[in-house]
RNA sequence: GGAGAGGUAUCGAAGUGGUCAUAACGAGGCGGUCUUGAAAACCGUUUGCCUUCACGGGCACAUGGGUUCGAAUCCCAUCCUCUCCGCCA
């Protein structure tokens, strides 16, 4: 969300934003907005205006009572009576008119950083990077539920029985290298200074619409049925929302944390539960990384962050590329995004594994989360990063370690959260 | 889940319808006096948001409503904390 005065004394910026966006349908907002706006605030003088005039006459009352005059009194309580029609008016004009303001804001996205290339959807993405080469052996390597069965390492018929579509049984040696990876990607962040945290698993609505727009929140929130909650899409869900409402004092900065969760993801709209076995799913573990931040050290963090899944994927043999969010692929709240992507040698292509997002100040407005610095009070940064996200990752980690002979390499790194094991051999 | 108590500034805490709301009192923090230095003592200072060029004005006593000329104070709902009981990994 931007900040109500920056849309007021900057339009044109605001409006050349969204056609960067290729949002052109929200451009009469911005007038709009800026309308209504000075309507609330007009509307607001008003009130104040009237309520000053209370404040002094109720004391005069209140004089007045101390010393016995109770005629006097109970004729100038006549003139607040006169005035209370027009300030009730004004109060739901006013809590009307900000309404409609908030809701307007909360759909106009962020600035983008002048770095995004402009493009109109996810096929202008550039690729940034390639990091290790991009092999493909001479055997065929299977889907990776095929290899997964081989392992006797996944169960899909009894999921889609007890859960459905878009749920998985893991099991076995392919279950336990699930949780490797993510102790070991703990690990990992633990060693780069990071703070290891294990957050709520669900969070209430005034942090869901804090942390993400109401598109976002709509394709991928569970909700509790009966209660204010909704399971997280991610920890960064709950991350982020561990700082609402607070004032970080300068030299605590910056917040750097590594988070642990389920996610829990709808996965509603275009792509539907489209692709076969674990890549697309309602349930999966992550392992994620957040920073709260000063403003002029968020880019420096960004490029800190994507570097760190890059490091990891490498740690494990598995070659991966960078891909930049061109402007219309970009989210709403976001001011800059990579993908990290890895390498497929089956379909010889890269494909999705991370995303790290600069979000400027976006989600520090909506959830007040504010530094005490020298020169004042401002909003803080914030910053979010996959580290690893099992069992996606599973796919690019089996494909790229997989042996002719159907033997899976354990990666060094890995064999200490594998029993020692260096290898995985197949049941079948 | 049941019963009770409570939620006021950095912390403890007073205030129970109007010169008690920036908020008493105590502690802590910061600045100063004194001191070779420190301690002690003494003096001063110490919330945030909105609006305004400014002066100023408004809002906030967990949150949201209500009663009233006027609400921290009375009423209703919700959230949270503590104690006891129940249940439970």
């Amino acid at each position: 969300m931007l900040d109500m005065k920056f849309v007021r004394e900057n339009p044109d910026i605001v409006k050349q934003n969204l056609k960067n966006k290729f949002q052109e349908e929200k451009l009469p907002l911005v007038d709009e907005v800026i309308e209504l706006d000075a309507r609330s605030r007009a509307a607001k003088q008003e009130a104040d205006d009237l309520r000053s005039n209370r404040n002094k006459i109720s004391k005069q009352i209140g004089a007045l009572m101390a010393q016995g005059k109770k005629e006097e009194a109970e004729e100038i309580k006549k003139q607040v009576t006169a005035n209370s029609e027009r300030l009730a008016e004004l109060e739901a004009l006013e809590t009307e008119l900000s309404e409609k303001v908030t809701n307007i804001m909360m759909v106009i996205p962020n600035i983008i950083d002048p770095s995004v290339p402009i493009g109109r959807d996810d096929s202008e993405n550039v690729e940034v990077t390639k990091y290790g080469e991009p092999n493909v052996p001479d055997f065929e390597i299977p889907y990776h539920t095929d290899i997964m069965e081989r392992f006797d390492g996944i169960d899909l018929d009894a999921a889609g029985r007890v859960a459905g579509n878009g749920f998985y049984y893991l099991m076995g040696d392919i279950a336990r290298l699930h949780s490797a990876v993510i102790a070991y990607a703990r690990d990992f962040m633990i060693d780069r200074g990071f703070t290891y945290c294990v957050p709520p698993f669900m969070i209430r609505s005034n942090v869901v619409t804090g942390v993400m727009s109401f598109a976002e929140m709509d394709a991928m929130m569970y909700k509790i049925e009966g209660e204010d909650l909704y399971l997280i899409g991610t920890s960064e869900h709950s991350m982020i929302g561990k700082f609402i409402n607070t004032i970080l004092e300068e030299d605590s900065l910056p917040k750097t944390l590594t988070s642990y969760s389920p996610c829990f993801r709808k996965e509603k709209g275009a792509h539907g539960i489209e692709e076969r076995g674990v890549y697309r799913i309602h349930q999966f573990e992550k392992q994620e990384m957040i920073v709260v931040c000063k403003p002029e050290e968020s880019p420096m963090w960004f490029d800190k962050l994507w570097q760190n899944t890059v490091d990891l994927f490498r740690s494990m043999d598995i070659p991966v590329r960078t891909l930049e969010c061109c402007s219309g692929d970009l989210a709403d709240l976001k001011v800059k995004s990579f993908d990290v992507e890895a390498w497929s040698p089956r379909q010889k292509k890269y494909f999705e594994v991370g995303s790290c997002s600069n979000l400027g100040d976006a989600q520090a407005r909506r959830l007040k989360i504010r530094v005490n610095g020298e020169n004042g009070k401002y909003f803080a940064h914030t910053l979010n990063n996959t580290v690893v996200a099992p069992p996606r990752m599973l796919i690019a980690f089996l494909e790229n370690n997989l042996n002719a002979d159907g033997s899976v390499n354990i990666p060094e790194v890995l064999r200490p959260y594998m029993g020692g094991k260096d290898k995985l051999i197949p049941e079948r």
